[in-house]
RNA sequence: GGGUGUGUAGCUCAGGUGGUUAGAGCGUUACGUUGACAUCGUAGAGGUCGCAGGUUCGAGUCCUGCCACUCCCA
């Protein structure tokens, strides 16, 4: 017996681990099916499980869990990510409460003690995802920074470099002062501030009492610049041009030069160049060949070129400002908002630094990528999102990929002591390519630099399933895989750079479809953020409402290209959605309902119950299209739909008097016919639904095959004969039970009912189904009409017939003439509509005659419909 | 500044190719709790679909402009 209430605490854990105990996620390698894959995207192993890893994983385990039932081969592999920067934080962090650096460790302990971290601490994410009731293959869990995934990350760079695609440069870059590493363009976030434009002036060299005058937002640079630009179309200044001015201060001489990267526009219209410090500078220093200075040490204080060595950029500006002002050469300070760079990590500001770095040539990389998703091989899902990829992909900048860090992949690189390099996938590879070149053994050191973690989650597609072993039974079976779930906000970061990756090392796509969801935001469409205090952990969600109840809920709120806001009340709704199924299995438990084996649904004779399972079927039917389609919200929806309206609250209802009544043969067909439709809805449920759904079929019955691979039911004949007379019965109920409500006719009060207008066929069903009607209707007896109507008789129209329902001495047939009346008006305001319509020539000659003649099917029902309330007007009207 | 979305009931959201009286959940009102469901049932109220034009026999849906907000890239 099932439980009284529904507790999903009782068995969601229990029911995971029967399943992985059991190996039910393990593709069967054996079978000749198709194939199904999908790569989850890694979380880090420093990361907790948030909402957005709760409607990604849902989707993907829907996708997963239907594919599987499909009986397909389906692998979902799961792994984690080492998460360079992020991890090493964390570590680092952890060493600072105990008053220790990582510089005090040294790289090797350190690394250690990551290693030792993650083993510890690392893989909470998984635990919570199993929670969730991911069905992950956990046998083929990878990690980015295991053998196998290493070894593809050093066979693709070595590849990369030997086809002259990796290459190191010194460059400007973006530097974190914090992490003291370069970072990518895409780990930099531009905030918009209110700062300040200071105004001041250089002397021109030999023109004593000549002055240039110059705007910055950062006066501390000026021992950085190598010139001073202006426009050769600014008429005021031009003059200036060919001229040296004198950096004050340290009293060095630097060009005047001409550039049209003074706008002659803004601020002074002149400009001081500070190449090795800042974008657009080091573009105006490359045309005039001017010399780089570099003022900044690794850790953002000024160095030895500077006269304030040693103190932080906001200090250094406070005293650059101060002597500028004793030499009198300040003019004025004014707010100016700018936009400033900060490390989407570390939180500090990012200074473009010239420094040596391994760039990866992004361009050239991007040009299969582009044709692979111009061609249609690749598909975005919603498709709008392929705009975004091209033009992201078409202007791509090279990729910087060193990291000043220790945590991550140490590039597979070694130099000589000439500072020749050798880019082999292993020390012994690359000591020997030395040997040979120089014809004697020399010393090499290896560079220390690791790579972006983004390198690694980039091979993911592929070195998850056995790469570079090319024989790999799961790479030549799952690879292409068939769809990348992801959120858009990081297309640029992993999306373009697996598409890159794969196109390059592999010469075929990663995925087929790759479908794009939005972000999960608060109750008020807030983004949720730890700083914000705004997040809700879905392990509380899940203690509280049950994890099929969150689940249900990112599916069904899961609409193409869209966000999601947080809705508590909504996952209490899905909720009690599993606490209706709880309960209607429980009736049916009451009822005697089991599944019969073999049961033959071609031999149902009742109508009704032929009616449930064509809607059964139906229901499968929609859920199958929507899922395919990628419509997660239609097809939950249409689940729910099914369930709770026509199953519960239709079915159930009607098959009452049945299930009470004497009738043996009825109620043995209709037990069976129940068990028959719960156990269909246990199936179409389950990929949103595992666990509520898998406890049901487990203790419903005993069963041949678990839940989690029963057949999805494909291609069946719906025998929809008996739709349209449950359809008319369902709407001559509606129409009672809404006239009685209208007329506040007491619920107890047992009415006698009576038809006309009705076709023989329609009075035929309205006898078979009498006693249904009767039940929910509360009805006394239904019976057609003999002779005419009684002025007593109030009554509703129900698609083509009339229901006629004595009320003598029951009811204020005022309120019956106000209702009649409200009723009229809602006829006489259509009908307006379609005579507007049909009197229109052009309408009636140029709609598709189908359209047409729908609208005068519509209009001669309404006239008939309206004739019934105007003469069942003029019978009561005197009463 | 460039690009991209969004604006529909009190709230949160659905409304692939234009075609009934624009739907759901929550909330709300009235009635009920009848042998699955103190997590239930029945019925109702509630919307000039951001604004203004246009295309069309017909527009929430397509086009143009405007307003407001979101996000991405500078």
């Amino acid at each position: 017996m099932l439980d009284k209430t529904y507790n999903p605490k009782d068995f969601e854990e229990k029911i995971y681990e029967n399943w992985e105990t059991d190996g039910d996620f393990k593709p069967d390698m054996k079978s000749d099916k198709e194939a199904f894959c999908i790569v989850l995207p890694p979380p880090n192993v420093t990361g907790v499980l948030h909402m957005g890893h709760a409607l990604n994983d849902t989707l993907q385990d829907i996708l997963i869990r239907y594919n599987r039932m499909l009986g397909k081969k389906v692998l979902w592999q799961p792994g984690t990510d080492h998460a360079g920067i992020a991890t090493q934080m964390v570590v680092e962090r952890n060493l600072a409460k105990e008053g220790i650096s990582r510089r005090d460790f040294g790289r090797e302990k350190f690394i250690e003690t990551v290693w030792k971290w993650k083993e510890q601490s690392g893989g909470t994410i998984c635990k919570q995802l199993r929670r969730l009731g991911a069905s992950c293959d956990w046998s083929r869990e990878r990690f980015t920074m295991d053998e196998g995934l290493s070894a593809a990350v050093r066979k693709i760079f070595v590849k990369l470099y030997k086809d002259g695609l990796i290459y190191k440069a010194k460059k400007l870059v973006n530097w974190d002062s914090k992490f003291m590493t370069a970072v990518s363009d895409l780990e930099v976030i531009q905030k918009e501030t209110v700062g300040k434009m200071y105004y001041y002036k250089y002397p021109i060299a030999g023109e004593e009492g000549e002055y240039i005058h110059i705007a910055t937002t950062r006066p501390e640079t000026m021992f950085g610049d190598t010139a001073v630009a202006v426009s050769k179309d600014n008429e005021k200044l031009k003059h200036l041009i060919g001229k040296k001015a004198i950096l004050p201060i340290i009293n060095r001489e630097i060009p005047i030069i001409a550039d049209e990267h003074a706008d002659p526009e803004k601020g002074t219209g002149a400009v001081k160049i500070t190449p090795a410090h800042d974008f657009n500078d080091f573009e105006v220093g490359r045309r005039h060949n001017l010399p780089l200075v570099n003022i900044l040490n690794p850790d953002a204080t000024l160095n030895e070129n500077t006269p304030f060595a040693g103190l932080d950029t906001q200090t250094a500006r406070q005293k650059t400002i101060e002597k500028m002002e004793e030499l009198g050469l300040m003019e004025k300070i004014e707010d100016h908002p700018m936009v400033i760079p900060y490390g989407d990590r570390s939180g500090v500001v990012i200074e473009p630094l010239m420094t040596d770095q391994w760039f990866v040539d992004a361009p050239i990389l991007a040009k299969e990528a582009i044709r692979a998703v111009e061609d249609g091989e690749t598909k975005f899902v919603p498709q709008s999102y392929e705009k975004t990829y091209f033009e992201w992909m078409r202007n791509i900048q090279p990729w910087c990929i060193s990291r000043q860090l220790w945590w991550g992949h140490q590039m597979p690189i070694w130099y000589a002591e000439d500072g020749t390099i050798f880019c082999e996938e292993t020390e012994a590879e690359a000591q020997a390519a030395a040997d040979k070149q120089f014809g004697r053994h020399v010393n090499l050191t290896r560079e220390t630099d690791v790579l972006d973690t983004w390198f690694s989650s980039g091979l993911w597609a592929f070195s998850t399933l056995g790469w570079p072993d090319e024989n790999s039974d799961y790479l030549k079976t799952f690879y292409p895989t068939s769809v990348l779930v992801t959120a858009f906000d990081i297309i640029f970061f992993w999306v373009a750079r697996m598409m890159m990756m794969s196109m390059y090392g592999m010469k075929k796509i990663p995925f087929k479809t790759i479908y794009m969801h939005g972000l999960v935001r608060d109750e008020k469409g807030q983004k949720m953020s730890k700083s914000k205090g705004n997040t809700v952990d879905p392990m509380e969600t899940i203690e509280k409402y049950g994890a099929d109840a969150l689940r249900f809920f990112m599916a069904a709120m899961e609409t193409q290209g869209r966000d999601i806001n947080m809705n508590e009340n909504r996952i209490a709704g899905y909720r009690n959605f599993a606490t209706k199924l709880w309960n209607a299995a429980r009736f049916g438990e009451m009822n005697e309902a089991k599944p019969v084996k073999n049961f033959n649904i071609s031999e149902v004779k009742l109508a009704i119950n032929k009616w449930i399972i064509a809607k059964a079927q139906e229901a499968t039917l929609e859920v199958s299209k929507n899922i395919e389609a990628f419509r997660f919200s239609d097809a939950a929806n249409g689940v729910y739909q099914f369930v709770w309206g026509t199953f519960c609250d239709w079915y159930i209802e009607m098959i009452k008097p049945i299930l009470y009544g004497e009738d043996e043969v009825a109620k043995q067909e209709t037990r069976a016919s129940f068990a028959w439709v719960l156990d269909r809805i246990l199936v179409i449920l389950h990929p949103f639904m595992p666990f509520v759904t898998t406890q049901l079929w487990d203790n419903l019955a005993s069963r041949d095959v678990k839940l989690i691979h029963h057949p999805w039911p494909q291609n069946e004949v719906i025998d929809n004969q008996s739709a349209q007379a449950l359809d008319m019965v369902i709407d001559i109920i509606s129409s009672i039970r809404s006239l009685r409500a209208e007329m506040n006719l007491p619920a107890g009060a047992k009415l006698k009912a009576y038809v006309k207008d009705a076709s023989e066929a329609e009075f035929s069903h309205i006898k078979d189904f009498a006693n249904i009607i009767c039940s929910l209707a509360r009805l006394e007896s239904i019976e057609a009409l003999s002779g005419a109507a009684s002025s007593d008789m109030v009554q509703t129209v129900s698609g083509s017939l009339t229901i006629l329902i004595p009320l003598k001495g029951v009811v204020d047939f005022a309120a019956e003439r106000e209702r009649l009346q409200k009723e009229l008006a809602q006829l006489d305001k259509n009908l307006a509509g379609y005579a507007a319509k049909l009197s229109n020539a052009s309408f009636v000659e140029r709609a598709p005659a189908k359209v047409v003649e729908e609208e005068k099917r519509r209009q001669s029902e309404a006239l008939a419909n309206k004739e019934k309330v105007e003469s069942a007007l003029a019978r009561i009207a005197n009463l």
